[in-house]
DNA sequence: ATCCCCACCTGGCCGC
DNA sequence: TGCGGCCAGGTGGGGA
């Protein structure tokens, strides 16, 4: 479910309600998540204050005392829902549901139908944590910039698509992302990387548009609280609106929205995935 | 090293 | 109503 925009609608919607606050039990439910929870992820994290909450990529970071840190990907079908106290004393374990925080006033539960999602606690740096150590740099970053994407182009066969998911590149950009923001920059998802490189090593025009489309997309996305698929919302169960601005990402078949453009949005697979993109409008 | 592809899951939707 | 097939926001790990 979650790229970026989402996890940082998730952890906005966390911090402002458990910093502080005491895990005081954590139910289980048994089920292994894509990777089985560590043994000792329960004892480590009892009786620890929650310190902070904050996120790399897509992944949460929820700082504890004792120098822990929670790190938590929500794989396709993630959520956390904070439940009000009074929910909270009635609730019973619904389907999925498969940690359930207890802070005493009230609990935190993280439901993950396909369980994609995992969870490890780390006494680390959490960015030296092997999960986090190879992620590219963080898109609305000052590290995110024309000349690193040059670099790492340079020379590079692979489609622009691929390497914009590969997380190593940068972080943090999921399948909607990718297609929106290729879209927007009138880049063809075929095209080969190195072809928005000159061969000094310096940023083509067309690179520093996507550059910039990409920070657009990933701002105004997470202004209006991420995009609500399925059933996506944040923390506080609130309904993020920038699907309502998607111009091709499922849009198969409808016609281009672009001015003077009457082509119809196309999907193809790359890597497996569904690439939706305007032939005519991206070259 | 670099890149691609599979596997991991459940559920919703569509066509028969 | 039921069933099979297809699709879905991600990514670690294995293999080419």
């Amino acid at each position: 479910m979650p790229e970026l925009p989402e996890v940082e609608t998730v952890k906005r919607g966390l911090e402002g309600s458990i910093v502080n606050k005491k895990i005081e039990k954590i139910y289980l439910s048994g089920l292994s998540l894509r990777f089985p929870l560590p043994d000792n992820f329960t004892s480590m994290a009892i009786n620890k204050k929650i310190l902070s909450v904050s996120r790399r990529a897509k992944y949460l970071l929820i700082g504890l005392s004792g120098n822990l840190t929670i790190i938590s990907h929500l794989g396709m079908s993630g959520s956390y829902r904070v439940l009000s106290s009074s929910e909270s004393k009635n609730y019973t374990p619904a389907k999925h549901d498969h940690l359930i925080f207890d802070l005493s006033d009230f609990k935190v539960v993280y439901n993950d139908p396909r369980r994609f999602g995992y969870m490890v606690i780390t006494t680390k740096s959490p960015e030296d944590h092997k999960l986090l150590a190879s992620l590219g740099p963080e898109p609305m970053s000052n590290s995110f910039n024309e000349e690193v994407l040059a670099k790492s182009f340079l020379g590079k066969d692979r489609p622009i698509k691929n390497a914009l998911l590969d997380q190593t590149i940068v972080s943090g950009l999921g399948n909607i992302y990718v297609c929106e923001a290729l879209f927007r920059s009138k880049i063809n998802p075929k095209k080969k990387v190195k072809r928005l490189v000159y061969a000094n090593g310096s940023p083509k025009d067309s690179l520093i548009l996507l550059k910039n489309k990409i920070n657009q997309i990933i701002r105004d996305s997470i202004a209006l609280g991420g995009s609500s698929l399925k059933d996506f919302s944040s923390a506080e169960g609130k309904m993020g609106y920038f699907q309502n601005t998607f111009r091709v990402y499922g849009r198969e078949g409808e016609n281009c929205i672009s001015e003077n453009c009457n082509e119809k949005i196309k999907r193809l697979i790359q890597s497996g995935r569904s690439t939706f993109y305007c032939p005519k409008c991206q070259k």
